[in-house]
RNA sequence: GUGAGAUUAGCUCAAUUGGUUAGAGCGCCAGAUUGUGGUUCUGGAGGUUGUGGGUUCGAUCCCCAUAUCUCACCCCA
């Protein structure tokens, strides 16, 4: 039997992972360095936590967790004769796989509240889990960096984490694009539209698309879907559409007094940038951003590679007004922003930004070649020494042909080897040889450690 | 959940119109070289053509189903 994995998952080999660690590392230097602290929660949570999070859609893609045991003996029999699996699954399923990190975060709050400390920073890099069907970028395991804040409103939090997305970027070498536009600005502009209060979601989303499809083919979707209150003639509603990138914020602001409030908001955050001169992003306003999950009430953010801009966001986030709320416990506000670590690794690999890094796949530094058992059991007793000076070794561990020993060092990329043979434990004198020049010198092994040290890596 | 394309050796790809023993490069293994990897030379192994059915005298090739990958829709990191 050949095996597999499970579609839209992936094994991450030595070379991969040294990659992966360089983007995890250097986001979670960035989160510490705001003050953020890690928390891990578990892969899996009540079915009840995530349920009715994510709308709909979100709902489908939820990894469900089978009962242990005879799930079968407590099922729903109507329904199971019924075939409603829908129906079904809470008898047979109370478990499920996380989607994202910020829902289960707002679960841990609820339940922590009275040992953390507000405003409470807190970072977070686990797998999520999702039953997409996979495509470009699109994987159902995949990474998520999440850094929050919660029990603010104040807007300098947004301004932070700004701040950290442009850090983060400048340190792997990307530059990024990153849009931020307001919740309120969307539904002031949803509102004097004539948008209906339900369909709201359904407009912001044929916005969204507007990057994608162009203004035509958002409104047509607009209009099919039926969202507006009132008659709305094709061609203005495209002609207000178009003129949204460069609308100043005044004109946004005579919309509506909740868009002028988003507008402010934004302005807000702008100021605490004034003057300052980003790293490695370029800050826009864009008033038709709709990205962002239902329970965003505020800013929204996006991030984009700026040589990939028509592509899918590497990093996203936004502001809630009352997240733990649907966990019974109203009144703390957040912000929050996530890295797709797996989607900047595949922006980065195509723009070979890793070469630059010099990252190197962890290797012995030294190995130890012998001809016999005598020689491999001193190999072995010396390894152990040089390990102690902080320099990592191995012993080869058959015994055969030093040939094969060779080849096996050169090809893993071991730079240097020590042979041992009867010479070399008669004279004391190991024969060091480094593999990039083919040099060879005799040396006692206690100079090995200092001579391995001193040769840069 | 919907639609399109792909799948041949470990990898990248060939194979005429449905016709004899499915080939090449790279990689792998062994030897040339019994104390030395990368270069070179010589030899060798490796395939139920993704899987399961069907059509046919005969299928890598045509048909159906299924799995996986890729791309798009939906939605999203």
């Amino acid at each position: 039997m050949i095996p597999s994995i499970p579609r839209g998952t992936r094994d991450f080999s030595p070379a991969e992972i040294s990659c992966r660690n360089f983007i995890i590392s250097t986001v979670a230097d960035v989160f510490r360095l705001s003050g953020y602290q890690p928390i891990e929660t578990p892969a899996m949570e009540n079915t009840e936590t995530l349920t009715g999070k994510y709308g709909e859609e979100g709902d489908r893609l939820i990894f469900r967790v089978l009962n242990s045991g005879d799930f079968l003996k407590d099922a729903d029999r109507e329904k199971l004769n019924a075939a409603d699996a829908a129906a079904l699954l809470p008898s047979i399923s109370g478990k499920a796989l996380r989607y994202d990190l910020t829902v289960p975060f707002a679960r841990y709050v609820v339940m922590h509240r009275n040992d953390i400390t507000f405003p409470f920073r807190r970072y977070q890099m686990q797998p999520v889990w999702r039953a997409d069907r996979p495509q470009k970028g699109r994987y159902r395991e995949f990474w998520q960096c999440d850094a929050d804040i919660i029990g603010t409103s104040s807007l300098l939090s947004e301004a932070e984490l700004i701040g950290m997305v442009d850090d983060v970027f400048s340190r792997l070498g990307m530059e990024v694009v990153i849009k931020i536009n307001n919740r309120k600005i969307l539904s002031g502009i949803a509102a004097s539209l004539g948008v209906k209060e339900k369909s709201f979601t359904a407009f912001v989303t044929a916005l969204d698309k507007i990057e994608k499809t162009g203004y035509e083919n958002a409104v047509k979707e607009m209009i099919e879907r039926n969202i507006f209150s009132r008659p709305v003639k094709e061609n203005e509603l495209t002609e207000f559409l178009r003129e949204m990138p460069q609308r100043s914020p005044d004109k946004i602001r005579e919309l509506s007094p909740e868009a002028a409030k988003g507008v402010e908001e934004i302005e807000t955050i702008y100021s605490f940038f004034e003057g300052d001169k980003m790293k490695s992003s370029t800050v826009l306003r864009d008033y038709t951003l709709a990205r962002g999950l239902d329970y965003y009430t505020g800013t929204i953010i996006e991030v984009k590679p700026a040589a990939h801009t028509s592509g899918s966001s590497i990093c996203g986030g936004g502001r809630y007004d009352d997240l733990t709320g649907i966990f019974g416990v109203p009144g703390l506000p957040g912000v929050g922003i996530s890295f797709g670590i797996d989607r900047i690794y595949d922006v980065m690999k195509e723009m070979n930004l890793f070469e630059r890094k010099g990252l190197q796949v962890p290797v012995s530094r030294l190995m130890f070649a012998h001809f016999g058992e005598a020689e491999r059991k001193y190999a072995f007793r010396l390894s152990s020494e040089i390990r102690g000076a902080g320099i990592s070794a191995e012993v080869y561990p058959d015994i055969c042909k030093i040939k094969k020993q060779m080849e096996y060092a050169g090809k893993k990329g071991i730079p240097f080897v020590a042979v041992i043979g009867e010479d070399e434990m008669k004279s004391g004198m190991i024969t060091l040889r480094e593999m990039s020049t083919g040099e060879q010198c005799k040396l006692p092994p206690g100079d090995l450690s200092v001579k391995l040290k001193g040769e840069k890596h």
